[in-house]
DNA sequence: TTCCTCTACCTCCTAATGCGAGGTAGATCC
DNA sequence: GGATCTACCTCGCATTAGGAGGTAGAGGAA
């Protein structure tokens, strides 16, 4: 019965703050979005495959992103995605969350002693 | 169908960090971790039951818990919760596990710009 | 040609878990 | 008796990360 590491359960609900927050300094496709998270992150991330595209399917759902299919000269057919307006206050929104949430952990795991 | 808030999903995983965090300094009775967490949390965070519980529950099974039953003078009883060795090693491993996931959101959210 | 490999996309299924709703009980007060 | 508060518990739903498996184009090797 391993549990399934830690991190896995640390990771639900942070690939959309990963991928818009990538896409945010362009447009990038499917595979180049997961090699930019796992670069920026420092290796501390690889999304698989299972969870990055029904994120981005979900996200285009929503109208956070747009995005379209363009021939490579070396390969199959990619789907370049781009934030959208709508994205972009979404991303605003996942900041602020992220943001106020490690701040809730970092304040309860910090001291015991706090008014 | 409103998505379930950000919130619930980065939730997720953090509650055995929480809880043995709150054990740390002393033996707690469930309603008082719940309240504990919320306090340190600054309000951030308040664990429902339904989460709460089963989660005391799985780190009794785990060893890393200890518990027993007391009575009280004002109410129902109460079952009084405290951390074992196991335990503390659990919560190193998820303080370093959380420490380094943060660190890695903190990374690739931050800069565009890094080598 | 045929075969293999790499890129690039996709989906199905399982496991984990937070939450709301609902339920049991003891104690106190009107 | 009835209401209310404390304190425990469980069930079922929804979300989501990941592994496994599948499709297909392009280029190189035998």
């Amino acid at each position: 019965m391993r549990r399934p590491s830690i991190r896995t359960q640390l990771l639900k609900g942070t690939t959309p703050l990963l991928v818009l927050t990538v896409l945010r300094d362009g447009e990038l496709y499917g595979y180049e979005i997961a090699q930019r998270i796992r670069e920026r992150s420092g290796g501390a991330f690889a999304p698989s495959e299972g969870s990055l595209y029904p994120a981005l399917h979900a996200l285009e759902a929503e109208g956070a992103l747009q995005a379209d299919w363009r021939e490579s000269d070396k390969g199959p057919k990619r789907r370049y995605y781009r934030i959208t307006d709508k994205g972009g206050a979404l991303l605003a929104e996942h900041e602020a969350e992220w943001a106020s949430f490690a701040r809730g952990v970092a304040r309860t795991v910090a001291g015991p002693t706090n008014a």
